[in-house]
DNA sequence: GTCTATATGACGATAGAC
DNA sequence: GTCTATCGTCATATAGAC
């Protein structure tokens, strides 16, 4: 009676990577197929089960839809939280918003390219009738939060103007990076973040907008002058 | 006959008119499911008749698409040539190249915002698989190509500084009513063009990219510093 | 608890009668 | 041109073996 417990968890560590693993192969059915490729049938195809066996799971494909909009949301949250706590720690008086904002545009549009089907379930609408719980939304409300605070840390520390909304800057912000993953993706899917025709436009937007934003008393580097090198 | 002609004409016309009504049909559904969520058997339940009986007309579902996407590119071509012609043979001299921008932009967001079902799949990659035939991208491109003309005569007229890069403003044009449209269609599709919380951005937007690019010679009115108030 | 076996109904698509 | 009949595949559901 002792080991009941022990055997629980077991059972559902050997559950939790089950599922680990369902998601891990519908990210590669996605990848391939696009998000509305996914089909349970190949799930458990190369899983080596049949259908069936994923409702142990699974309640339904629209669960798996979330679990998958759940994680991916997550996974840039980390990455995207990670790297603009770094960039705002280790930043160096004297450095252009321009500078700071393409720091954090690369790190973000480098994700959406690495991870095209996660985009896509995030990013756009593909599957009909499918829309995220409020659960697995949770983590894409809470970056956006984050952003916010980098933002205005930004603001508090000179380099956004003062009059700044910052409301304004992040629904722009979002508007200018949705357009760049979207057009890159849907025009040119293949075109990997360094060649791709719309990710190297980056640099000219973001540079475009951080001086929009930027105070006065900021001083212009090479980097915040780039957009006008012609 | 005599009459052989004219028959095979009407049976034309009338296969026409059937093709026509298909596309309506597939449009609604559309609308209301998701370009995913267009089925076959909807439209023949819609039309009254049998799925295979669409056979006729369209050889596959992808053809339905194609010629929806064809639909889609040649309306959204045809609206953004003529308001923009009419854009610059109306031009007063003095008007801000913002003021031009934003007008360009509002009737091309709001159609997108009119045809959400078109805008989906002229803009996204709904459909797994599906990739428009080159027949069908065709007003797409003709639409490139005509809007190049229309910035550079606004270059001639010296609205657009003379050293700046018509293929970088294109792009980046591009991307910014991409992710406008794409932003307002993923996050709330019930949001009219008026009211949304993104196309609202749109002056603030295009605005800032007018200043970007106009020449600094161009008198700036109230509509060109509509984004700096401060 | 987890699986297999099996069934249902919708889908896209095809063949062939009329 | 339209139909019926049919096929294979899909998501989904349930019954029951282990």
């Amino acid at each position: 009676m002792a080991t009941e417990p022990i055997a629980l968890d077991r059972r559902q560590r050997r559950r939790q990577e089950t599922i680990e693993e369902v998601l891990d192969i519908a990210v590669e059915i996605m990848t391939e197929h696009g998000v509305g490729g996914l089909s349970l049938g190949e799930v458990a195809r190369r899983m080596g089960i049949r259908p069936p066996s994923l409702y142990v799971y699974f309640p339904s494909k629209e669960a798996l839809y979330d679990a998958l909009f759940a994680r991916g949301a997550r996974e840039i949250a980390d990455v995207l939280t990670e790297g603009t706590r770094r960039l705002l720690d280790e930043l160096e008086p004297g450095r252009s918003l321009a500078d700071v904002m393409l720091d954090a545009a690369r790190t973000f549009v480098r994700w959406t390219m690495e991870h095209p089907a996660y985009t896509q379930l995030l990013y756009w609408r593909p599957v009909p009738g499918y829309e995220p719980s409020p659960e697995a939304f949770a983590p894409a409300v809470a970056m956006v939060e984050t952003s916010r605070d980098r933002f205005a840390e930004l603001q508090r520390r000179g380099l956004i103007r003062a009059d700044a909304s910052i409301d304004d800057l992040q629904r722009d912000w979002a508007v200018i990076l949705t357009g760049v993953v979207t057009r890159q993706l849907a025009n040119a899917p293949h075109e990997k973040f360094e060649e791709g025709r719309f990710t190297s436009g980056l640099t000219d937007l973001v540079t475009m907008f951080a001086r929009h934003y930027e105070s006065d008393q900021s001083t212009p580097t090479r980097g915040s002058r780039r957009a006008r090198q012609r």
